[in-house]
DNA sequence: ACTTCCACGATAACGGCGTTATAATCACGT
DNA sequence: ACGTGATTATAACGCCGTTATCGTGGAAGT
């Protein structure tokens, strides 16, 4: 090994993008069960040690790995322009989500199948601050003051439940329950979609009286 | 050991439920990272070896202990008497597979977290064969029958996007994106089901003008 | 009833994993 | 120029899943 840091600074940095950029292509390309530490290091061409004083073990790089994918998920939900109609704006988000997932599939599950707690970003700090999830919270936002959603529920509530439906549909899709039917799926998750935002529209207040399902049923 | 079988059949297959008991007890309680084959093998008592005549592998004794998990899930779903009124069950339905989920909120995550082709069922039969989820089904075809839902959309269409945002929305808060906030969470979980519900009533035919978001809203 | 045989299960071994202890090496201050 | 201290490569440890070996006990043949 010849690498001979200079600055004494700057490399290291740089090394840790290494082994976060190989950790990624394996876990995105193999699984999670291919991931070793002893391989990432052949890989970079250094020893095993030089991960363990650098990100403490392998709970430490795969966090990295993971910080990096949202980081990316990010950047895929923001680089389309966004449309002025809000309602648009939430379909073209739920599609762009969808085409992330499909596009890393084993990187995706292995993210989002992981504990929240195993992360090191704080749970309840997560869903304001994240960078891949405001753009959905302003749209919802949007569309509420223009009455094209359900004002009376918040914005952040209405933008977790939409992702929930649409990380439940990813993950299925995913995990083959729509197997070679890629058109299918794609019509599917369109519906899904259009049915969640106008089942958002005029939602009831409060769920009191949890089975009275016979309200007004307005017809 | 001194287990000197008798009748040459009765035995093994005690000792295999046992084995499937013992894993899944592991499983539920310490994660998938805590089961291993030579624990489970101590526990009954046997050694290694048995497992692997009888399981061929890790892969045979978890999928044993996944198939296991979804019967316990179908008998959860069909345990309460079914509401007459179709969406009141569907309703039902939807808190019983996320009281079973956060009962079991391990064994669920590890289990529908896990790739489909890694099953032994076939992927395209489990959607209608599954007794888990024919009462869902069978609930949606009722509705639709009722007028209750559309009946454009063909019911197990309907039942399987039902179950994605349920299965999303649980997924969601076994990671722990809503914790500590339980009663909150409850009530999130309700809103989104009649949400979805009144979503499917008056959807979309074809999803044509996707960008036309200001058709007839009534008020 | 005694011997033969063979299938089956307990034991031990193998390669690989995450992690850690140890030893060698290299930059650097004096 | 030379110790010195950190830093890295090497080897070791305990565990894993899996497999090969080998002793043994029950069934079959005479």
């Amino acid at each position: 090994m010849r690498t001979a840091r200079r600055a004494g600074e700057t490399v290291p940095v740089a090394l840790r993008e290494r082994f976060v950029e190989i950790a990624g292509r394996i876990l995105a390309n193999e699984g999670e069960g291919n991931l070793t530490m002893r391989r990432v290091a052949a890989e970079a061409g250094c020893s095993t040690m030089m991960l363990y004083t650098l990100f403490g073990g392998k709970e430490g790089l795969v966090s990295q790995v993971h910080g990096e994918c949202f980081r990316l998920l990010a950047h895929t939900l923001t680089e389309d322009k966004p449309k002025v109609d809000p309602l648009a704006r939430i379909l073209q988000l739920g599609h762009a989500y969808r085409t992330f997932a499909l596009q890393h599939p084993t990187l995706y599950l292995a993210v989002f199948s992981r504990s929240a707690e195993a992360s090191d970003v704080p749970v309840g700090a997560r869903r304001q601050a994240s960078p891949s999830f405001a753009p959905l919270v302003d749209a919802v936002r949007r569309a509420a003051e223009a009455g094209l959603l359900d004002e009376a529920i918040p914005s952040v509530m209405q933008a977790e439940l939409l992702w929930a439906v649409v990380h439940g549909y990813v993950s299925l899709e995913l995990t083959g329950y729509f197997a070679g039917e890629e058109a299918l799926a794609q019509r599917q998750f369109e519906l899904l979609l259009r049915a969640c935002t106008d089942g958002f529209r005029a939602a009831p207040k409060s769920p009191r009286g949890v089975a009275a399902t016979s309200k007004r049923r307005r017809r």
